[in-house]
DNA sequence: ACTGGCTCCTGAGGGC
DNA sequence: TGCCCTCAGGAGCCAG
């Protein structure tokens, strides 16, 4: 299952009381390609340094030192975890940031859709930043900021919902649950969907998150685990994945369409 | 301003 | 059983 931003959410959590007030001894990189190269200097820049915090900003996790910052990305089979240092990396396992605890943690992504970046300054104005929508469990998304953001908009509103600079976090599993949970067709044109439903559609979207980030809180017991498991979780999901199943609510049968290159899952019956 | 298409990569899964 | 082929998928980027 790839990151969504409950995994991602988790992953923080996870990796926090191992990272936060520990200093980086050593910084290596086995594979330095992925969707943006590893810049070469980390492993001179990083060691020494105290780890000052890590955060989430959607789906990146920002690792901020005196003098900068790293931002990760996951991409879709991204994956941290900590192991200890004489654990020998297997396939795919891209780079160590090893700690002052004698723990390292290990970063693994098979797709290398991921990324690894240094960078200064604010975080709120990286580039890949400075123009997110806001954060979906904050009080900034609600309706009304929808409705006003879907007014000029004639894509679907599945596409719309997982654009990120309408909002964060949403990805392709979690906008046909939440589309699913508001009783909207993902078809329709986001500017011909009233106010009224864009509320729903808002509590939706934050319910299903929170959710599954409960679930995930729950279900990661150690992140240390040797499995090799970051703590993904199964979260029980009502139509993802689910054509031809009978909807949980109809009965009538799952459909699944492609919407904006994705693969979208809804009720016929229940969605409009 | 907005939209659709392309791109990176590899594991999974379907078909035969 | 096993091989081969297709395709999914986050999200930045570009062209129209």
């Amino acid at each position: 299952m790839m990151p969504e931003l409950p995994e991602v959410e988790t992953t923080l959590r996870g990796v926090r009381p191992h990272l936060e007030g520990r200093a980086v001894t050593h910084f290596t990189a086995r594979q330095s390609r992925l969707r943006q190269p590893i810049p070469e200097d980390l492993a001179t820049r990083l060691p020494g340094q105290p780890i000052l915090s890590i955060t989430r900003r959607a789906k990146y996790l920002i690792v901020a030192f005196s003098d900068g910052y790293c931002l990760i990305h996951l991409g879709m089979s991204g994956s941290l975890r900590i192991v200890s240092p004489d654990t020998p990396p297997k396939p795919h396992e891209h780079w160590d940031l090893a700690l002052d605890s004698g723990q390292v943690l290990r970063y693994r992504d098979p797709r290398r859709f991921g990324l690894l970046l240094w960078a200064t300054g604010d975080p709120a104005v990286h580039p890949l930043l400075a123009h997110l929508g806001p954060e979906p469990l904050s009080d900034r998304f609600s309706g009304t900021y929808l409705h006003r953001m879907a007014q000029t908009r004639k894509s679907a509103v599945k596409a719309f919902l997982m654009d990120g600079k309408v909002v964060v976090g949403v990805g392709n599993i979690y906008a046909s649950e939440s589309l699913f949970a508001a009783g909207i067709s993902p078809t329709r044109a986001a500017n011909r969907i009233a106010l009224a439903r864009y509320e729903s559609l808002a509590q939706a979207v934050k319910s299903v998150l929170a959710a599954a980030i409960a679930q995930g809180g729950t279900t990661l017991r150690d992140f240390t685990a040797s499995d090799g498991s970051p703590g993904y979780f199964r979260i029980a999901l009502q139509v993802y994945g689910r054509a031809g199943d009978p909807c949980p609510r109809c009965g009538d049968a799952i459909q699944r369409k492609v919407i904006a290159q994705r693969a979208t899952y809804y009720c016929p019956g229940c969605q409009h």
